[in-house]
RNA sequence: GGUCUCUUGGCCGAGUGGCUAGGCGGCGGUCUGCAAAACCGUAUACGGCGGUUCGAAUCCGCCAGAGACCUCCA
């Protein structure tokens, strides 16, 4: 391809050309979810924006090894209990489960909404549970570098001295003497020498259900360690793009540099790529609030925000419609406005294998390519890149009306066009397939009704005419009167 | 309190020195037995006040408002 994709990076704080390491393969580590509860809207922004991002750089040719991990051990939840307990063992707790239980059900229900949502599944999908023997191996290096120390069988990360060399906080533009000021300090933490170190290696509570046996304690790693041990192992100890939620880059990120730089003497990351947050009517979404929705509620209609149920692949729109650098705002208008539109592009792309070759074109098809792929070039916009495609249903509308002309050639290109950028790159899926449009018998008996219902008009029985049109409607299936007769769909049932 | 970001028409959301973003909704029209749908056309904008410039939504300053991170978070 021409034009070279850019991308924007949040080290640099600016847009950067791509160039990998390695000519014509990329490296990618996302960070994954914390299997501890159901996944919800906030899992569907990076999960859509990384995959938009393979997605691209496969069509571009490059060979990508995705990496993301999932977290199932070792997040502390400070705010709830006293003792600091780990997520996963305390909702093990609650339901009476193992915890692997609760982290293979969880997974489960993250694996099954991203397939709804139609993302590819990473090349490697490590867990922390299974490197811990890795993660304790980086806590060694760190350690004989001279970057950390040893309390009471748990290891800390010491920022002060790792500050005298390198830099904490160039990630997320922080110098330590703000951090000094401004970090919490935490009931028992008189282990640390500064409140701002963090834990590689974590003593267990002896009640404390999920602990591994190491040479400090039995006990669990930090929680920032494990995507620099897993990065390294599978991407090497530089590699191309990591990404994850702007949320996660203080303390997350920047704490996996200073990992990474203190056992390895350089630095992992090439391009840091980071998502936006996601509000629900202009407020953060957040449980506190009540306005936390789960994938699974969203898609069946079952939260008291939503006026109706909206698929999957309407979200999957919507989030497309708005660059992955700005925040994103959820209201039912705007989630209808999304799968009207996604429905019209929709029903242009079925327009599009029955378009009329019309001897010379009097649309210009290749600038409405180069519009689209630049605008993907350039940090992955595809809001532009979608306002290009609605160029290209305007032009296939009026090839369709007769008011414009395409060549036989350039609608070869229109429909390969469009089938590239609509579902290999933006990984959308005509979701009308889905609803039992298959059903051959269904189709012939609808088809029958309408063909009665031609005959009624036909001799003007009104009446006749409207109660199958009615009927049908009422069992979902849309009626559109044409000059040649009729057309029909099955619409999408509102709960 | 510290650091940072943002403020675009009824809603969502691009753009970032001069040229229509786009979607949804509105309005007008085409089509229709009537509808629905679809299609076509169209109006409405850059938070306020200053400054730089031939020219600013776009750059600079101030003010107002919103948000993010600083604590697990996608």
């Amino acid at each position: 391809m021409g034009n070279e994709l850019v991308i924007y990076n949040t080290l640099t704080r600016k847009k950067e050309v791509f160039r990998p390491l390695v000519e014509g393969k990329v490296g990618l580590y996302v960070c994954g979810p914390t299997v501890y509860s159901d996944s919800h809207l906030g899992h569907a922004r990076p999960n859509i924006t990384f995959d938009l991002l393979v997605r691209y750089l496969k069509y571009l040719g490059y060979k990508v090894r995705y990496v993301r991990n999932i977290t199932d051990v070792g997040h502390l939840e400070n705010e709830e209990e006293e003792t600091g307990e780990d997520k996963i063992s305390k909702r093990a707790r609650i339901e009476q489960l193992e915890p692997m239980e609760v982290v293979q059900k969880y997974m489960n229900t993250f694996h099954h909404n991203m397939r709804q949502l139609n993302t590819l599944s990473p090349d490697i999908e490590p867990r922390a549970s299974g490197h811990i023997i890795e993660q304790q191996q980086m806590i060694d290096l760190i350690l004989e570098n001279g970057f950390a120390y040893e309390v009471n069988g748990s290891v800390y990360f010491d920022v002060e001295k790792y500050n005298e060399k390198y830099q904490y906080g160039k990630l997320s533009g922080r110098n330590l003497d703000d951090i000094r000021t401004n970090t919490r300090k935490l009931d028992s933490q008189d282990e640390k020498k500064n409140p701002f170190d963090f834990a590689l290696w974590k003593k267990a509570s002896p009640g404390h259900i999920m602990q591994w046996p190491s040479k400090w304690s039995n006990g669990f790693p930090g929680w920032h360690l494990e995507c620099s041990v897993m990065s390294t192992k599978y991407l090497g100890e530089i590699f191309d793009i990591h990404g994850g939620g702007l949320d996660l880059a203080f303390p997350h990120h920047e704490c996996e540099i200073a990992q990474s730089t203190a056992s390895l003497g350089k630095e992992s990351v090439r391009y840091w790529m980071h998502n936006n947050m996601i509000t629900i009517n202009g407020q953060k979404m957040a449980r506190s609030l009540g306005n936390f929705i789960t994938l699974d509620e969203i898609f069946s209609g079952n939260h008291k925000v939503l006026e109706k149920a909206y698929s999957p692949m309407t979200i999957r729109f919507f989030l497309l419609q708005a660059h992955y650098r700005s925040t994103m705002d959820f209201s039912n208008e705007a989630l209808k406005a999304s799968e009207k539109g996604l429905g019209r592009l929709m029903d242009a792309v079925e327009d599009l294998s029955n378009l009329p070759d019309s001897g010379n074109s009097t649309v210009d098809v290749s600038g409405l390519k180069e519009k689209t792929f630049a605008a993907l070039s350039d940090d992955l916009n595809s809001p532009v890149a979608i306002a290009s495609l609605f160029d290209g249903v305007k032009i296939i509308n009026s090839v369709k009306n007769g008011t414009d002309h395409l060549s036989k050639q350039d609608i070869e290109d229109l429909k390969l066009f469009f089938h590239t950028v609509i579902f290999d790159i933006l990984g959308l899926v005509d979701e009308k397939d889905k609803d039992g449009a298959k059903d051959e018998v269904l189709n012939k008996v609808v088809e029958l009704l309408l063909n009665l219902r031609v005959e009624a008009k036909s001799r003007k029985d009104w009446h006749t005419a409207d109660s199958i049109r009615d009927g049908l409607n009422s069992l979902g299936i849309e009626v559109k009167d044409t000059k040649e007769g009729f057309e029909w769909k099955f619409k999408k049932i509102d709960s």
